[in-house]
DNA sequence: GTGGTCTAGACCACT
DNA sequence: GTGGTCTAGACCACC
């Protein structure tokens, strides 16, 4: 019951965010099925070594999106039917993400070539978490 | 003696840093020469009406990094030979970056192709300055 | 949680400078361990009697060099791993360092036994840390 | 008529006591006899390119202290006793520069033996203003 | 509680 | 005029 998750202490984005979004990016690869248990706030507290309080809001917000559910007395779990991101908003973020990267990009006195390979091999090499689930599943299947 | 410039108050990422990315930035497209003058704390500070203390920790730190020059008691420059990033270091940005917005992307729930034309689009972006240089250039050859 | 520092707030060097400064020194001697806390902010500001601020841009130069880490909302410590200074660099700062030193002495019209002297009188000076360090170390084993 | 003198326009120590400090040096080492002239303050201040003021702001200090003297519509010359620098002065001067030296060594980490290896090459090393005198007076003695 | 950011305003030395 | 330093005080997000 131990999620693949690391988190920074230090500076940007707040603990609270990385967690939030890193079990949506478990669950966006398939790390996480649609109705499978994730840890309790104080197991994954003492697991990132964070304070339980910054689980809980992750968790809270996880729960106020409606990706994940809690049965009370039982534990927490991922939805049945997570909740897709209106298209407006994927697209806004994905547009967001592209400038910074860009801006990046050029201050660091790449070219437009040097970029969009840099980019594309971003893309191309499979998560870890990916192949790390692959594996997983091959050894129980 | 105006730079082309703007910040956005309402923080994420601090005005300090907006302004010394800016800087870099236009130094990094040519907008701004080696030698060339920049606007002095208190110009540039009206400029964007941002606290003057605000601009002076922008240019303190491309001070500090070499990337601009202090005379004293006469104004502030761009070093005549801005310090080259390591190569090594350099690639290592753009990875990281790159790896940044893949994850961004896909949380987002892009496929491979909408993220590659979203960095597209951002690339081809930013060149408002660019331009704005070029004509110059051709109206006072 | 109070540091062997202490500030003379006349100027020269800068009041930040001098805590940047110190803190190293503090190090470098071994009186600040790696991993363990340095006063907040705040503390250090009342203790030292000087501004919030000034700590705070004492402090941040050090995280962006890496001798710092900040853990949010938590408090600052010394980094498990303080950078290392390049060795090439870490010579050349004292080539500069002692020829700046050789100028003010032959400008103060000492002779060669006299400047060694005076060196020698500096460097077995500063050791009120390091004896405050040991002396704690055998009360409390 | 020009003077072997080299001054940093960014930052500490202010380039009017670099003017200075560096004419008291070329004093100290013989590189300037006493009742040598020295180049007028336009002629410095164009060679060194700072601003007269500054170079006027040195020479006035230096005649205040019977360094220099003017001869009225002549021009200025080493005095032919320069003034000596109180015995307790000199000490306390080469005092604080050991001082500065033990800091900065121990912060670059170095040990006692190579900080005072550092100082005795840098005092053993002739200046490169002695030298050239040497060599100059080979070529017209 | 922690650090981070910003403003407003003052004072300083240097050119 | 220039940049550099410092204070006082406010507000924010985070843990």
């Amino acid at each position: 019951m131990t999620l693949r998750l690391r988190v920074d202490p230090s500076s940007e984005p707040p603990i609270w965010r990385q967690i939030e979004d890193g079990v949506r990016h478990l669950i966006a690869i398939g790390a996480l099925a649609p109705g499978a248990p994730v840890p309790s706030v104080r197991a994954l507290a003492t697991d990132l070594v964070v304070n339980p309080a910054t689980v809980a809001r992750a968790y809270q917000r996880l729960t106020d999106a409606g990706v994940l559910v809690v049965r009370r007395g039982d534990g927490t779990y991922v939805a049945e039917k997570p909740p897709v991101v209106p298209r407006a908003e994927r697209t806004r973020t994905l547009r967001e993400a592209a400038h910074r990267f860009a801006v990046a990009a050029v201050n660091a006195g790449a070219t437009r070539e040097e970029a969009l390979a840099a980019v594309e091999q971003a893309l191309d090499q499979p998560s870890r978490e990916k192949r790390a689930k692959e594996h997983e599943e091959r050894r129980t299947p």
